[in-house]
DNA sequence: CCATTCGGTTCATTATGTGAACCAATGGTT
DNA sequence: AACCATTGGTTCACATAATGAACCGAATGG
């Protein structure tokens, strides 16, 4: 691995729950040297992308990400029009919209919109990770992805969030087989115990995969109406969002194949 | 230089008039190698820094930073970063300095941090609503509104706070134009009869104007050699703090026209 | 149809990053 | 107060990993 990945990678240990990381703990979590470790968040620090709260203190990510963020947005509206198609989606189903993309190896959120239709919604957090194996979101992403990725996604260990999440590789593959066939991946208590969720795949320009679009209702909630009305929904706003973003659904998508499977 | 901050240097090249950069432009712009160039944009791409539009095109910035920017956001609140530069500030000045945000069409203060180095101060008031006219801040904001805000905040009434407010909307605007040409706004007297305070607007990612730091001193301890060391720190303070939110500073901003730092 | 661009690749050279060991400082335990 | 286990940060001999001139094939365009 280069110099530069590695440096990369240490912004990836901070999270929502660890928003701020001392030197030894870096070390610790990537996994290298502590030496090298220090002149990299030196490195990073100097660039800010990350900071040091006070003297001698825990690192943090810097400003120098938020206006990276604000150039990117400027150049690629992505987010306004992911909030739009997110807010439209979650209208017509009542029930909480997201948006995830994939960065490299990673499945992240983007943004979400929750409906007010219900007391009781599926919540999201800001900028989570989203496991391959254990989301509606990652398994449709999975399913299109090129196949070495399939392979070291599924060779790592997949942790098992809930007693339903799939951990068998062979059943999280034919799991993608089926999302193949459908266009739309579905899992049930996967992630959370009592979230039902359905997910549909982004293409970019090169029909290669880029996200996924998803609806999360409670388990307690889902009815063959409502999954009807998802899948429909979905299936629309999801094609609706790729085509807006200047993409191709591939030819092997089974994009108008049906409304019911 | 290290390998890292040539990577991330080459983020810097990026902005709102050029968002897409190709290889060779990079390698020029940068004055790096071509095949170095190549390699620093792929591991940047890898973690998803970067990004190709079609198929052997140009680079742009990619949706890692999204996320990135997404935590920063939740890990660092806008008051903390507040408060933290208002107490340089103070600290550099050895006078009162505060923060002021616009919410529709009200100023409203979010912090303010007291200098101890004096046995007089200046006192604020919390959660205080400023009046434009009359405050340096209001001013500071009020100079890089959009026009009908402007005419908006103009023909309301303007409360005459002490005898030295300005309440003519004519000689308000040559505040203004005043303002626009320095970048920092002045008054004396205008709230509090003995307050002297200097303020500089703020900036979000999209260069609106979102509020104002501003310096507060007793006219009494006014001199020239203070004027000139407020000027200088706010000037200091107020562009670090717009950089710390992701903000810019609009194009018109006079940001480094005099002052030797 | 030649001349430039472009993005991307190769490979010998060496500059650059690496990590075990080592500080000095801090803080909790006894 | 002596102790031990931490912390963030530094050093330096060593070898890995970055470098850049030259090269490629594919688009451009005059």
């Amino acid at each position: 691995m280069g110099t530069v990945d590695k440096a990369l990678s240490l912004l990836d240990h901070f999270s929502r729950a660890q928003p701020e990381i001392g030197l030894s703990d870096m070390a610790r979590r990537s996994g290298l040297n502590k030496a090298t470790t220090f002149r990299l968040l030196a490195a990073l620090q100097a660039q800010g992308f990350v900071e040091q709260i006070g003297s001698g203190r825990e690192y943090r990510l810097g400003p120098a990400v938020l206006r990276l963020a604000a150039l990117r947005e400027a150049a690629v509206p992505l987010r306004d029009m992911a909030a739009t198609a997110l807010q439209s989606l979650s209208d017509a189903t009542g029930e909480t919209a997201h948006l995830s993309l994939l960065q490299g190896d990673r499945l992240s959120m983007l943004s979400y919109v929750y409906s007010h239709r219900h007391g009781t919604r599926v919540m999201m957090e800001d900028a989570q990770i989203l496991a391959f194996h254990a989301t509606s979101s990652g398994l449709a992403v999975l399913a299109f992805c090129p196949p070495d990725m399939i392979d070291r996604v599924l060779q790592a260990p997949l942790e098992k969030r809930t007693e339903d999440t799939l951990t068998d590789p062979a059943a999280i593959r034919a799991a993608l087989d089926n999302v193949h066939r459908s266009g739309i991946a579905e899992s049930v208590g996967g992630f959370e115990k009592d979230v039902h969720s359905h997910a549909m795949p982004l293409f970019d320009a090169q029909t290669r995969v880029i996200g996924a679009m998803a609806v999360a209702a409670p388990v307690a909630r889902m009815t063959p109406d409502l999954k009807a009305l998802i899948r429909r929904e979905l299936r629309h706003h999801a094609t609706d969002l790729t085509r807006a973003l200047g993409g191709f659904c591939p030819d092997n998508f089974p994009v108008n194949r049906d409304l019911k499977d």
